[in-house]
DNA sequence: TACATATTTGTTATCGTTACAAATAAGGAA
DNA sequence: TTCCTTATTTGTAACGATAACAAATATGTA
């Protein structure tokens, strides 16, 4: 069991309530979910939830590197639980995202052609396994 | 020199001048510009020009295959000239998009973990050289 | 408990993009 | 060429995601 409270402490951000019930969700669910789907899916629980919120604290949580903000694909801004890197696959028909646990090489701190490179991201587009399968049947 | 004429009628496009225009200024300036971008450097020589046009325009390029759609960071659309895949590079202080020469074996048409992949980017983001050495000084 | 400060809230504004219908242009047939 | 049908373009209005802002609230500390 994860001290959610302490470790927003250890990346220096003051741990209220909100802060760490999103942290928490987005701890438990691993859907890559966009501001909108976090704030509906805490607002139930905490009625007075604001969207200002949950963008400001999506977006300080990722300038102090707790979260990954993922710029996938069809100009949407997602965010998930800082893990190790990975390469991430989105199906442009069901619209799931999946992790794919193959590692790659990630250039992060090193340099390419000159430029420092701090963020380092693999994605892929196409249709899912599970919708290949449908598309069978 | 490119005849962009043909090229649109080969990927099933009907020539108009608003297309013609548009493609020219994608394949003429390597910059990754967003919609706006190619409005904004069109609309001098073109003074009934419509944004809507330009993005209707864009959707088509991209779905036809002639342009690509980039989803880099932060949100923003970029477009590009269709050529062989390579790496980008966003700049985190002045904001420009790199091309990196360097290549890699990129996944397109074959399966990972089941899934089948139609594109695979690589975005890197950090700082570039240019605002590296400026730095320096 | 009280105070100073940080956080949250709700509203409003902004930006990129899309929907839509009217105006215009383009291409083919007579 | 001229007419006609169809596709394209245009401009406006609407939309959704995000950010700015000031007021309200909560927090930690003395």
């Amino acid at each position: 069991m994860i001290d959610f409270k302490e470790l927003l402490k250890e990346h220096g951000i003051p741990p209220s309530l909100q802060r760490i019930k999103i942290l928490e969700y987005l701890h438990n669910f691993k859907t890559h979910p966009t501001a909108d789907m976090i704030y509906q899916a805490l607002v139930d629980e905490m009625p007075t939830l604001s969207k200002t919120t949950v963008y400001n604290t999506l977006k300080a949580f990722a300038e102090k590197g707790v979260i990954v903000e993922l710029s996938l694909f069809e100009n949407e801004v997602r965010y998930e639980y800082n893990t190790t890197p990975h390469i991430h696959f989105k199906c442009i028909k069901c619209g799931k995202i999946y992790d794919i646990s193959k590692t790659f090489k990630c250039l992060k701190d090193e340099k390419i052609e000159g430029h420092k490179v701090s963020e380092h991201h693999i994605n892929l587009k196409g249709i899912c396994k599970s919708c290949l399968e449908n598309a069978k049947g």
